[in-house]
DNA sequence: CGCCCCATCTGCAACGATGTATGCCAACAG
DNA sequence: CTGTTGGCATACATCGTTGCAGATGGGGCG
């Protein structure tokens, strides 16, 4: 039998409520009383029961986040950044994986999952702006990312475009003019995928080179999607001198294809990514990429929605914070 | 306001019981009345408030899993694997990062976090036998990994003896005989580092090769430590023509080390590493290493958790499962 | 000297669910 | 017609904590 505070107030000789008022640090108590209590649960080794507190309180202290996978790195470097600031608020993060499955995200959204936490960090891939307002409950709720934009929801954005952008800017000025893209369809304008697209278009049209479909090859956003999209491209005999993987596993599971078919990088053909996991700093050659800042993303997320949670007045306007992004030029691309 | 079974009552026109009684199945229960109240569920949107059943039942259905990082690739893709099989058998999981730090771990042990959980994974890195058993509460306790082993303590064991000399034997079988060890200190019989040691030096004996105390490299273990770790031992002037990393991460950033300083994998050097992380296969050249049984390991600590937590005789026999490992062989040391 | 104030402490009710004990009624046996 | 059985539903207490509304009692002030 666990000990509660009705043992504690016993020992202390207090009431029960007086040993929560010390947990709680209610100003109004005298020291002596106080020192006597502290020394109870010292002896007892009392801890509060916090499933109890949360019933009464109707807080849990707990965030959740809801990503595809922890194996994939960047999600894992990323839950592993939110938790740190998570804990340094006071709240606990409870991680739910949704394989990227539309139901999972739905239950995840929905399910008493969400009566454990105060409030929900969602990275959606596989819902869109309209189902995840429909299924969303009343408590709050941040997006990650920017698979998916709306004007009325919290969301911290990431600067897809601009980013996908200075990444090709950089691959032109190093001479290329033949960048494949992997991880995204020719026509694409929604999702990360889509937005990472454009940017690149834009790129492209800004320094006067024409943009070829053909150089658009659509693959899981994994290392082995990587792999096969340029197995595929080579086999098709396309032309190309650089590649824009649009995350770095990707990248890097199409740079390990490239140096297993005998490609010199970055001599022969020059390869990006997208999102400075720790791997591509000791890939080698070390990847190009864009960080899009990771730190700041989770930092504002977690704020954005700790203030929602704690706010009296959650009615205030949404908010869309984006992050700073920053190009990292390693050897894939010099 | 949240909907309470008091609210679906209501509506239904039953008794608050009877709706807790449909929720949890019970058996008897006029199908007209059951319907009554799933459709006022439905029509309320009610969910049944976890932490109320928590508080009731004493059970809260979470786990707890203490680990390093999750940054680290090995641990999140173990956490990957270990909620997976929770989930299926109806449990969440509750992540805390110790950042490898003592205080944390003991707090993670003993703090409040552990009413949150009905039971906890545990991977220590800091604490000693000792002090786990001394901080550790009543609530079942699985270790997982092999930096702490006593008879006393539930766990799931890494074979890392027998597979750290199962790797070195591969490198002898390859030729190499001056093989270098990042990650450990000569004289480590301990933790995995240690164990993993004693294996390398069996190996070296079973083949007759001797033992040089020059060629143990201690190293945090991740990609910059085995990248420093190279660095050192290339500086040093000491010959070698193998390395084995202790862990993946480190052999990676061995591995880049070495490239950047024009050595050729695995002509001149070959390199192993342990844990077998998803990176070591795209890596180029693609990471020889040993799969410790990740999969094997999730299920067999989860189902032994789950096990001590809902057996009704708690005080059964410590249990000490191994898990089967796999050499891996891949283009850095074939 | 009496009254009010305020620091300090207390008791009760409630958060939302579940376990236990029990009530009620129909059907059936004796 | 009474007694028993068993399906079905209910009331009440309870898990461990906190919010609210007092109760207490010593000191300052008029």
């Amino acid at each position: 039998m666990a000990v509660t505070m009705n043992d504690v107030a016993r020992v202390a000789g207090v009431s029960l409520k007086t040993v929560s008022n010390v947990i709680n640090n209610y100003e109004f108590i005298r020291p002596t009383t106080k020192q006597r209590v502290l020394d109870a649960i010292d002896e007892l080794g009392y801890e509060t029961n916090l499933t109890a507190r949360s019933l009464r309180s109707g807080k849990t202290s707990m965030l959740g986040l809801v990503l595809a996978d922890l194996s994939i790195p960047y999600y894992a470097e990323l839950a592993s950044d939110i938790m740190k600031v998570a804990w340094a608020r006071g709240y606990r993060v409870l991680v739910e994986q949704s394989g990227n499955e539309p139901d999972h995200e739905k239950a995840a959204l929905q399910g008493q999952f969400r009566t454990l936490t105060d409030g929900l960090l969602f990275i959606p891939l596989a819902l869109d702006a309209e189902q995840i307002i429909a299924a969303a409950g009343k408590k709050p709720l941040v997006l990650l990312g920017e698979y998916v934009q709306d004007p009325r929801l919290d969301m911290v954005l990431i600067q897809n475009h601009r980013a996908a952008a200075a990444v090709t800017t950089h691959l032109l000025a190093g001479g290329r003019r033949r960048i494949a893209v992997v991880g995204a369809h020719d026509g694409d304008t929604t999702g990360s995928g889509g937005l990472r697209l454009e940017g690149y278009k834009a790129a492209l049209a800004d320094a006067g080179v024409e943009y070829d479909p053909a150089l658009v090859v659509p693959c899981d956003w994994r290392r082995d999607g990587g792999a096969d999209a340029i197995a595929r491209l080579l086999d098709s005999g396309v032309e190309f001198d650089a590649v824009f993987g649009l995350n770095d596993a990707l990248a890097l599971g199409a740079l390990h294809e490239l140096l297993v078919r005998g490609k010199k990088v970055p001599q022969q053909v020059a390869v990006a990514g997208f999102d400075d996991i720790d791997e591509a700093r000791f890939a080698s050659p070390s990847l190009t990429t864009v960080a899009p800042g990771r730190a700041e993303i989770a930092e504002r997320a977690v704020e954005l929605l700790i203030n929602r949670i704690e706010s009296k007045t959650p009615a205030a306007k949404v908010q869309q914070p984006e992050a700073a992004f920053e190009l990292r030029v390693r050897q894939s691309a010099p």
